[in-house]
DNA sequence: CATCTTCATCGTCTATCGACGATAGACGAT
DNA sequence: ATCGTCTATCGTCGATAGACGATGAAGATG
């Protein structure tokens, strides 16, 4: 379903769904399990399974995030559940926390404390 | 292929403190505390208490998770604690994920399911 | 059919998050 | 000294995260 994609899929970010992104992306164990998919490309949750030692059905659970999340692609192959890095996703994902950063670096004016004025994100 | 800088602060971020920093960043408010502070560049607890619909003392602890992961600094001033933004943990927070995103992009190798390995993070 | 494999889901448990109000400490002002 | 302000912390609460084992569904395979 190509519903839209109007340029950089990067801008067409909303906070929330960054905050989800980066939300599945601040945990140590789904930081391996997407370098794992990036390396093998494309792999099924018994192969994440025998990396980490974790149990299969927290391994779904991680998955399942990062699929939600956007960052990973799920395809159901016979029995299996063939997962694949959306590297798109997350590519925008790293621009947008570079453009949040940005924004908050482009801001120096040494406004006061009492300014009454905040920039919607 | 090292192609890496070793100036770039970015690098000696560890996985866990990534991790860290993404669990800061990963929130609407603390996103938006963010960016007025760094609008206001420094500022007080009672200021952002103001802009943000939110009780003070949950303010307060917002202020804490990003105290604690870096990417904002604090000063007792008087009766008052003044916090600033820290850009370049900001930057380097975002130095990473890209490099993250990176390492997730440069290897494109069709590497089977089978495959054994897996680099460490 | 019977069995094995793979996976998602359910239920459970503990720990943590995110919010709040209340409170105490530190300080300035009166 | 007393009051008001600002902040951090405590205690509490419901919700969620993160882990596990068990179970069942869907396909292989025998």
């Amino acid at each position: 379903m190509k519903m839209l994609s109007p340029a950089t899929s990067a801008e067409c970010l909303p906070a929330e769904r960054l905050a989800e992104r980066l939300g599945a992306l601040s945990h140590r164990k789904r930081m391996e399990i997407l370098r794992y998919l990036a390396a093998s490309d494309r792999c099924c949750c018994k192969d994440v399974v025998g990396r980490l030692d974790l149990a299969q059905s927290t391994v779904s659970q991680h998955l399942k995030v990062l699929v939600e999340a956007g960052l990973v692609r799920v395809k159901p192959d016979r029995q299996r559940s063939i997962y694949e890095i959306d590297r798109e996703a997350l590519a925008a994902t790293a621009q947008g926390v570079t453009a949040l950063v940005e924004a908050c670096c482009d801001e120096p004016q040494p406004v006061g404390c009492t300014e009454p004025r905040i920039r919607e994100l």
